[in-house]
DNA sequence: CAGGCTAAGTTAGTTAGGCTAAGTATCATG
DNA sequence: CATGATACTTAGCCTAACTAACTTAGCCTG
């Protein structure tokens, strides 16, 4: 049985528990929350609608809302409105935003590289490689 | 540039964001948080101190404190003390927490076995190999 | 052996980030 | 044009992280 998704799901569990502690690191100190950051990412090709924001990031609205609320008060998005209709609120980046997010991004790559580097070039190539298996994991 | 640490990092970056929100599903509506599932996993060993338990999950020692105080009202463990010395708290797992702990981890296996079931054999196969990879990582 | 330092935990207070329930404003429709 | 649906927001309640400040216990040194 070396393919029971059962013995493997355990291996993944426990490794899910190592990459969150690996996140918290790669996040701490930084001037914005992973959150945050997430967010902040999924504004930058344009505006965005809450509703699409919250979907995005698999919360509730009233979640979303209060993140807006701070990001906004952080004055890294603007809410706008829609023209079409005057439910939608149309959040956007703003100039200091996007300059934040570029800068947070940075951070993080830059984070993670040096972990990678820490790796074999035979671990990198399998990571590589398992990527995409990952990705496809929670999109169920 | 194929092996370049920067773009792989840039992926492993959106793998993870996308990582915490199968875990957020994985765990939803189950009895007890990711972090008492691991704190009580910690534990299923043998009694720990707190020091010990704060280190190992990455948070101060307060974070631990409140942490083991619920579980504690909960009945799943117990604080005892180190007749050594006076200061150190030994926790350890209740009868009820140890049931509970293998229950979670059922539930949580079984939720990640079907969301591999869903995978190929190749990308299984792929993660088995990348997942000594990944959980170098955390380790630097 | 008294005083002072260090170590282990706890408590209090703040903030982020989830949730549900309830409220408001706008749109669409019979 | 009244009524219901839609898009958000607000309020209130949790968990979970942090720092600062406190207590208690052990250790060491003059």
């Amino acid at each position: 049985m070396r393919d029971d998704p059962t013995e493997l799901a355990e291996q993944v569990s426990a490794v899910l528990r190592h990459l969150v502690l690996l996140l918290r690191r790669t996040v701490a100190g930084q001037p914005v929350t992973s959150q945050q950051y997430a967010v902040l990412g999924s504004l930058e090709p344009g505006p965005r609608r809450m509703t699409e924001l919250a979907e995005e990031h698999a919360v509730q609205l009233p979640t979303m809302s209060v993140q807006i609320n701070r990001l906004e008060e952080a004055g890294l998005v603007a809410r706008g409105s829609d023209p079409a209709d005057a439910r939608v609120r149309a959040v956007e980046l703003t100039d200091e935003g996007r300059v934040r997010l570029r800068a947070v991004r940075q951070a993080r790559i830059a984070h993670l590289s040096r972990e990678l580097a820490a790796l074999s070039d035979d671990e990198r190539a399998a990571l590589a490689v398992a990527l995409p298996a990952l990705a496809k994991l929670g999109r169920t």
